[in-house]
DNA sequence: AATGAATGAGCCTTCATTCAT
DNA sequence: GATGAATGAAGGCTCATTCAT
């Protein structure tokens, strides 16, 4: 899995493989347990290590649901960094945001899913600052990109804030709907159409 | 608060009303601190009832959950109803699915952070298939009327299943933002420009 | 045992003799094995009821151990004004403070044994302030009985603050010592000696 | 500190060096936190070395406790001695006794503390035997001291396992209150108060 | 000698639920 | 119907101790 690897490219050895061990097991239950009923026990089985193990590398419960919320964010930032790198137009820019997110989220279903349910989690807690200046921070880059030069013409003139909404939001609720079974077709086969309304929500045309 | 009051509708009289009282102190405890962390004891105290008696009128909590998300659902349907009721076009349905959408969030913000954590949970539980079928028959509702004729035309021939993502996706991101504290201008003001975006992204044009 | 009826005293009934059953279970248990090797467990095992009952009525551990060590001060202090109420001079008022001290000491060895255990852990937890408080009062209480006209005169003037050590001292010394077994006989055997020490270090003579 | 020192003059070098910083970042860190809630990992954090190495120097925790309670013992003997050494009388004696104590707990208070908390957990440990055998030598020396001709007429013959108590008691009282911040004045301040007392309480006179 | 990752038994505490009154 | 004391299973977490390196 791309995503966890991170880590492990970051701090090879012994040490990063067992956390990487444990956060693969904690994603598999919480994902389908659900953050509360998974136990710290659960977790150890799966991974066949020892409570205080986990506790001697995250800390708490809380913190493993933290780590795990921020390993999935960095990858699909990462991904979204790449689509952006080769678009240039501002259609392209979107289409990169749209697409970015629908091919992370159908290779990473099992992130996905725990990216949902952990997002109120890990706001509530004490690295919620943390989430939160990150999210500004990825808004900021994108509406940058958008109103460079050359793209920001084929754009309304629309409020900040409610741009994502508008670019995101069908792509995210259709995700939602697939992850918990509410439709059957990949996000994946409908990757243009979403594009293509995310387009002409914000397109000056 | 209009929603709850349905209950009273339905069953008036000191029973009616002392399930109303139960069922605001859960929904306030439970936004505030989220539905795995509330007790029964802390909903108790707030509407000073006894434990026995919430129990004897909601059977367990997950129960007591059920009871107050089916009561968001079906307000928030009602609004609906009424606001598809005065619409004609096709576009008018389009603005009445995103405008009842979004007044009802900001007329019910509690209830709609409610029913943001409660879904899963619901989904979950017993009362699961209930909820599913419920999201069908909306949807098939919905679907019918847009497909009426002389408003079929108007529409692209789009997948089922990916119509509501299109139409109520920007909307639900941008409330979901809202209600989280992600972003400060209510999502009343961009009703217009939702709503136009939702039409965009689904009309023929 | 004399002490822990006071709280049946004030508060009769099945519930006062739930308390009361689990402080002695808790006195037993705490003395046999020290205040942190007990556990909850244990307690509950020896008065036979639950372990959420516990904390039901005491709320923690520390709880408990609190409740249980203002009992016995409680007790300790009744028998004091009960002798301090019998004497008219100053000799008798030494000699009150310290038989009240030996003869409850012999009369609730359980009790007192506690005591000396607890004291430590009252004083560092929330209820440390209370204990400060009431201990103040009781001094200055019993300093002035002792500087009452026609008592004063008889008396050393020595700093409040060392008098207690000077009366008390030598009977808590000898009390610890028998509680922990390193002395055989009981201080009741040294009453008079104990008593006469304590007149000798403060009197005027 | 000169008490460690001893530790430090029986064994010098590298290696005593450390277990002197253990054992005084152990000294603190019990005084601070307590017997229980003191952990091997605050050691360690304290005195910068690692959990293995305290272990390695001391077995368990258990005998770390214990070879600073024996530290600690030591420590007081030798002034003890020292006084003793310097008396003739029995009177000089009493008060060689009473300022050893006294000038002993007021030059290391963190010790004094510490032995007054650690007491009751050695004693029930693996060395307890050993602690009461000092204890009951102790003793047996001062009863000796007192005992011989030309002093043994001048105090009341009273019984051995009473006279400690009647001699440093009250100083112990005054101590511990000190200690635990029930009273401002150092005992230094009082020394001669307290020796006089135990004079009192003792001599023949 | 020194290190610190790993272990796992055990504890305090919580809380949904029951039921006698 | 209403009450709230009582239950007890279960979970998060700690921490003394070990041992491979």
């Amino acid at each position: 899995m791309a995503t966890i690897d991170v880590l492990e490219r970051n701090h090879p050895g012994k040490r990063a493989q067992l956390k990487r061990d444990i956060l693969l097991s904690a994603l598999s239950c919480f994902n389908e347990h659900g953050l509360e009923l998974t136990t710290i026990e659960m977790i150890k089985v799966q991974c066949d290590t020892s409570v205080g193990n986990i506790y001697h590398h995250f800390g708490s419960k809380e913190g493993l649901i933290a780590a795990l919320f921020f390993c999935a964010q960095q990858d699909q930032a990462q991904l979204l960094e790449a689509y952006l790198a080769a678009a240039t137009q501002a259609q392209e820019g979107v289409s990169a945001l749209v697409y970015s997110y629908v091919d992370w989220v159908t290779a990473e279903p099992e992130l996905a899913r725990f990216q949902f349910q952990a997002r109120a989690s890990v706001a509530k807690g004490p690295q919620g600052e943390e989430l939160a200046a990150r999210n500004r921070a990825r808004n900021r880059h994108i509406l940058k990109w958008l109103s460079e030069p050359g793209r920001k013409a084929g754009i309304q003139k629309l409020p900040g804030e409610l741009m994502p909404s508008l670019i995101i939001g069908p792509a995210e609720n259709y995700c939602r709907a697939w992850l918990s079974g509410r439709v059957q077709a990949s996000p994946k086969k409908y990757r243009e159409e979403l594009a293509l309304a995310a387009w002409r929500a914000v397109s000056a045309g």
